[in-house]
DNA sequence: TCTGGGGTCCTAGGACCC
DNA sequence: TCTGGGGTCCTAGGACCC
């Protein structure tokens, strides 16, 4: 087997270079695309990044700041991040077959079997062709290891010399050491929040400290992640490429409310739709659930903070939306309680299995025939969506209410998506 | 007024088995 | 009198990722 060559490619603050795609004038611009209910910040342009705004900013702290500087906010629009991420996918995908998807913005490949002479440059070459091609800015890393190629995109991504490639793999041992001292541990494929202060407090302040670092004692400290950190570090690879998705282990949906309720049917329409919408993306991955579960929560900013969770199991695995439907309204019923503001619901479905294999349940109140007709159901009600539209046919449970679903005033078109919103030219 | 959503993996501890 | 130890399964909680 040969030793792998990873190259990342990372998509420079990737919804607000979708939204800056079809809106040009936003070059140069500070830009920032909003969380669900436009609340945080989740995706900022170099130049609101410079003007302080960190990732995950409450909107409402920062409005005076975005008001003072001309901050453009969008609402999340994934349709079109969704649409834009498949196409960088498809050109990577012609590259080499041994991609892994990492996210909807980062892929890996492994490059040992290409005949590529100068890694730099085919980079610089990648870089400039999704560039042209899509439009979408990216930064490629290239290591020995997936961490390494993380921070070789990192650094392409912030060093304006780099052309916004960097290369760790065909470097000297002094070099890398260099390149790993720049880096602050914080930045690190696998090191958040709780372990960054710890690290810190060990003397551990960048890349190339925690490369130094003991094995036993990187074990003591964060477990085997960091036992295969300092390996990674040190060009070792120990996270193998993951060309195929593995099947999914739970599935969930859930939102935070426009605004707090204490309705009982409110709740249940968007326990509902989470339901209906858990269970399409089960159909979708050909799995059955054996058990589902709510989860519910007030506003945790406020020192009332209570939260409820409940959960069903069914006799026989079920990708049924009916089914699910009452299952998770029946488990609300039982723990609803007036006098509370729900802030957030979601649906969750566990225990999944494939749904090739369909077992009786052992007092036999699922008979196969019974699951063939769901499932001939739900397949037809799929295949309709599809045809004319989501939500075309649904269950009126869904529909009780609409008072849950989340504010977002700032949304752009479904440019490339959906035919009713094609971006307009107009004639000079 | 206003603070996201959807996942994965690891670990520790308890129950239970032989 | 002596009072084991290893394996497995499950769950809850905590850490991480984008």
């Amino acid at each position: 087997m040969k030793k792998p060559i990873f190259a990342l490619i990372d998509c420079n603050n990737f919804f607000v270079s979708c939204e800056r795609l079809f809106r040009p004038e936003l070059a140069n611009r500070p830009v920032v695309v909003l969380s669900s209910n436009d609340g945080c910040a989740v995706s900022r342009s170099n130049e609101a990044k410079a003007l302080g705004i960190p990732m995950g900013a409450p909107a409402f702290k920062y409005r005076q700041l975005f008001e003072a500087n001309g901050v453009v906010s969008f609402s999340a629009n994934f349709e079109l991040y969704g649409d834009l991420s498949k196409r960088l996918v498809q050109i990577l995908t012609a590259i080499t077959p041994r991609i892994e998807v990492y996210s909807v913005d980062e892929s890996f490949l492994d490059l040992s079997l290409l005949a590529i002479d100068d890694h730099e440059q085919w980079a610089k070459d990648l870089r400039a062709r999704v560039l042209r091609d899509i439009g979408i800015p990216v930064s490629i890393g290239i290591g020995g290891s997936k961490t390494l190629a993380k921070i070789g995109a990192d650094i392409g991504k912030k060093d304006p010399n780099s052309g916004g490639v960097c290369d760790l793999y065909h470097i000297s041992l002094a070099e890398r050491q260099t390149a790993l001292n720049g880096i602050p541990v914080r930045n690190i494929w696998g090191v958040g929040r709780r372990l960054a202060p710890q690290l810190q407090a060990e003397g551990v302040a960048n890349a190339a400290d925690l490369a130094q670092l003991r094995s036993a004692r990187a074990r003591q400290l964060m477990g085997v992640h960091g036992e295969q950190m300092v390996l990674e570090l040190n060009g070792t690879s120990c996270i193998p490429l993951e060309r195929q998705h593995k099947p999914q282990k739970m599935i969930s949906r859930g939102r935070t409310f426009g605004e707090d309720t204490n309705q009982a049917h409110v709740v249940e329409a968007a326990l509902a739709s989470f339901a209906a919408q858990s269970a399409f993306r089960l159909r979708q991955s050909q799995q059955l659930t054996r058990r589902a579960s709510i989860f519910l929560n007030t506003d945790r900013h406020k020192a009332s903070y209570r939260q409820w969770g409940s959960e069903v199991v069914f006799g026989a695995p079920t990708a049924d939306t009916g089914q699910l439907i009452s299952a998770v309204v029946g488990a609300f019923s039982k723990i609803y309680d007036k006098s509370a503001a729900y802030h957030r619901a979601s649906v969750t479905l566990h225990d999944l299995v494939p749904d090739s294999v369909f077992q009786v349940d052992l007092l036999g109140q699922a008979s196969p025939a019974q699951h063939g007709l769901k499932v001939a159901r739900s397949r037809a009600v799929d295949a309709l969506n599809k045809r004319f539209g989501k939500r075309t046919v649904r269950y009126a449970a869904e529909d009780l209410a609409s008072a849950w679903e989340p504010r977002r005033k700032l949304k752009s078109p479904r440019y490339t998506t959906s035919w009713d919103e094609l971006p307009k030219i107009k004639p000079l």
